[in-house]
RNA sequence: GCGCCAGUAGCUCAGUUGGAUAGAGCAACGGACUUCUAAUCCGUAGGCCGAGGGUUCGAAUCCUUCCUGGCGCGCCA
């Protein structure tokens, strides 16, 4: 609809050229066309005789005039109006909005799906925790973000994998490693002294009781074999305990990439020796350093330490350098905001290599802290006092616990009072819109039982929906594949959470105001149509974002 | 000290990437169920967009200097 619009008045600007009307040739590579807060405005309104009002040097209103003589004619609008400053204002005909309901009846599923992605390789690298303890409330955040991010990329028509990279292969798998050993030894009757920076929490427990029946108390083995036989069970086990949560939050990855297993194919050799030759890096005190400070960093990086071992910059550089080995025209990682610090060493290294150091969009989750009764809980997984995700999930529930972290933009730090979320149950905006949904299902009902089917496009008589809201509706309902694009290219899914929110109150304005299935067959069989239009973009945006549907609630 | 993020109604947050009179939810107050689900709706009230300066036809949005809160600044992961 907009797109129809904008070619026209593209078309009406070169008719203004040719006619020697207006003589700059400017001819902007977007006309910008929005939505006006108030709708007495219209249904769009383009800013464009303002900005030709310095390259034509004339009054915004006079070039106003001349397109909108131009524009005259066009079978689209209704109206079309100069305000302002020299705005022009377009009402589109009803006709022309009516057809939205038959896109959205053809598509089904699909509305809101486009192509502007053309199929450009994308991969969302997400949640990625250390394998060493289970997910907390502050992975949630970003694995929903993650997830939602990847889902509008899918939606607008970007090719994207979902990648969780594992790092099996660090100080913190050992330091597991070690602890678990300790505690089987525990277990064993030993009186052992824990270390303060091993990991405490109960579940390593959990984990070294299962060890020992699979495996025996490991007295025969020397103590590194030992570690190393607990780190990777300890890995292991820890995985599948991850992988289950994300499953029952709705998550599924791709690809589960092993940063061990760089090593294991001497990746990071490799890609180290890449550098090398292009001459980024150099030896100094023994290490091997990233001339990281060519490229906006403000320090060079240590990539192999003096005794030899490799820092996490190293597998990390190794990593991504591989990611765009494989293909992927752009990559996005999803971190914790405390990690920020190393946003400036990573694009260094991609702008060393050559690439447009945008091919990397690292997106910033900000922390959550967790409450109850408004008191924050202490995290920390080597104190163990934490909350799962699991449990969080299990308290406050799969749909709301999504939503409340799509809800809020992903830089801005978020409250989570686990009291609050419960008690507020009954109001909290998840159930808003699912019940919106929940409703159109109900009148689908109570239609089929006073035996009326649903209604055909071609039996529906739009001229039966003349009310203002029913108009209103249908523009919003229009608006839902713009905003799956804006998500999609601007890495924002809640967006689409506002928008829901929007066409919910929307309908359930509507609902309260009037009855859908009325003695009037024609008007019955037109609004029933548009409510159905509601559901199917209702449950289109829900399950876009990983949420429910429910058909009664 | 340097850097990143945030600062908008009492609280939690949006604000279409620079547009017209700054919006929603919660909380407060007043109304609406013999009619498709009241997990809903209608109305009232609530603002120095952290502060100052700048850029232009036009700024919550852009540049700059401060203030407040959070997070970073290792040959740790």
């Amino acid at each position: 609809m907009k797109e129809q619009l904008r070619l026209a008045i593209r078309a009406a600007l070169d008719q203004c050229y040719s006619e020697e009307s207006l003589n700059s040739g400017v001819s902007p590579d977007e006309i910008q066309l929005e939505i006006p807060k108030n709708p007495d405005h219209g249904d769009f309104s383009t800013n464009l005789a303002m900005t030709l009002a310095k390259p034509e040097r004339k009054a915004p209103r006079k070039i106003a005039e001349v397109l909108v003589a131009a524009l005259q004619g066009t079978p689209l609008c209704d109206k079309i109006e100069i305000a302002g400053p020299g705005f022009i204002n377009f009402r589109l005909t009803a006709a022309c909005w009516y057809e939205v309901l038959g896109q959205i009846s053809t598509q089904g599923a699909n509305y809101g799906r486009s192509q502007v992605g053309e199929g450009t390789k994308v991969q969302v690298e997400f949640v990625s925790a250390n394998p060493t303890g289970p997910l907390h409330i502050g992975h949630g955040r970003g694995a929903v973000v993650g997830d939602a991010v990847a889902s509008v990329l899918q939606a607008a028509g970007f090719d994207v994998q979902r990648e969780y990279y594992v790092n099996d292969a660090g100080n913190q798998v050992q330091t597991l490693g070690r602890s678990i050993l300790l505690r089987l030894r525990e277990l064993q009757g030993e009186v052992i002294e824990f270390p303060e920076d091993g990991y405490q929490a109960p579940y390593v427990v959990d984990l070294a009781t299962k060890l020992q029946t699979e495996h025996g108390d490991l007295k025969e083995m020397i103590e590194n074999e030992a570690i190393e036989l607990c780190s990777r069970f300890g890995v292991k086990e820890v995985l599948e305990w991850i992988e289950e949560d994300l499953k029952t939050f709705g998550i599924t990855f791709d690809n589960w990439y092993s940063e061990k297993s760089l090593y294991d194919r001497d990746m990071v050799d490799q890609e180290l020796a890449k550098l090398e030759e292009k001459g980024l890096s150099f030896k100094e005190d023994d290490a091997l350093w990233l001339r990281t400070t060519e490229f906006g960093d403000d320090k060079d990086r240590v990539l192999i330490k003096s005794d030899g071992s490799y820092t996490y910059f190293a597998s990390d550089v190794a990593y991504h350098m591989e990611k765009f080995d494989r293909g992927f025209n752009r990559v996005i990682d999803v971190w914790g905001a405390d990690h920020h610090g190393y946003i400036p060493r990573m694009k260094a290294m991609l702008t060393g290599l050559g690439h447009p150091p945008e091919d990397l969009e690292v997106l910033l989750i900000q922390m959550v802290n967790l409450l109850r009764d408004g008191k924050p809980f202490i995290m920390g997984k080597r104190s163990g006092n934490f909350v799962t995700l699991k449990e969080v999930i299990e308290e406050v529930g799969r749909d709301a616990c999504r939503f409340y972290f799509l809800m809020r933009r992903c830089d801005s730090q978020l409250d989570f009072d686990l009291e609050l979320a419960k008690q507020q149950s009954s109001d909290n905006p998840v159930y808003y819109v699912q019940y919106a949904h929940a409703r159109v299902c109900s009148i689908n009902n109570n239609a089929a039982k006073s035996g009326v089917a649903l209604p055909k496009l071609e039996d529906i008589d739009f001229s039966h929906l003349e009310l203002a809201e029913e108009l209103a509706l249908v523009k919003q309902l229009a608006r839902f594949p713009e905003t799956v694009v804006s998500a999609a290219l601007s890495y924002e899914p809640h967006r689409v959470i506002f928008y829901l929110q929007e066409l919910a109150a929307q309908f359930h304005s509507y609902y309260n105001r009037y009855r859908v299935l009325v003695d009037d067959h024609a008007t019955t069989q037109a609004r029933l149509y548009l409510v159905n239009s509601v559901r199917t973009v209702l449950e289109n945006a829900l399950q876009l974002l990983g949420l429910s549907a429910p058909e009664q609630m």
